[in-house]
DNA sequence: CTAACATATACCCATATCGGCATGCGTCAA
DNA sequence: TTGACGCATGCCGATATGGGTATATGTTAG
């Protein structure tokens, strides 16, 4: 295969599977606890096979788990994939607020350059 | 337009823009200082027009900052917009703790049953 | 055994995305 | 003013993606 990939997978990836917002709202949905496909495709306005579809990039990345309870299959969270994401943009929790002394400083730059150049 | 979305636009969305691989190392390298374009294309490994790219890509959301410098254009770090996502998977701390027991759980029920079918 | 139910898949479409390459454009130096 | 430099864009190709609809698969109830 020399395929010629143009993107990473999103299912290799957490980052990837949590940048889609529906997947996003689904994780939040589960943290109130597990639920069949169709509660969660019914309490998040999606189509049956939407919802299952976007389990299952969740779960192919490890953030949820599935659990067979007679012919539902119970979807719950797990949120351990999620902890690699919050460190790594803890990562830049000094510059956040850093940012904003530079940002004002920024500001101020922009500020005074269009000052000089209305004179 | 009746365009079908077919995802969320990368470019409005600071979940969408950090899943590139390659847009978090920009990111962790301009934590280092800004850099002009060249600089980053070189630092990563990357051919200048990808630089480019990524570098638009993350100043649309807003991650980044660009400021001209002769006829460099210097690129330098923004964190805040990555507070929200942050804090969005802060949401779920107390669930990466809990998810080691439930996990445990779960192991067992599954070596239980598979004891079970032996049987 | 069979019908009903719960889910997962297979397809298809439209579009977004990334990478590579060539090229346009603005700025500075000589 | 012109050439070199630094960077942005345009375009193309391959592929990933999300949504919709239909359907396959598996499970339980009767």
């Amino acid at each position: 295969m020399l395929a010629v990939m143009a993107r990473a997978a999103t299912t290799s990836d957490v980052f990837n599977a949590i940048a889609e917002p529906q997947r996003r709202e689904i994780l939040v949905l589960l943290r109130a606890g597990e639920r069949p496909v169709t509660e969660v495709a019914r309490e998040l306005g999606l189509p049956q096979p939407g919802a299952s579809k976007h389990l299952r990039v969740l779960r192919e990345v490890g953030l949820v788990r599935d659990r067979r309870a007679g012919r539902q299959r119970l979807y719950g969270l797990d949120a351990r994939g999620l902890r690699p994401v919050h460190e790594w943009t803890g990562g830049f929790e000094q510059f956040w607020n850093e940012s904003f002394d530079r940002l004002d400083a920024y500001v101020q730059e922009l500020e005074q350059s269009r000052q000089e150049e209305q004179r």
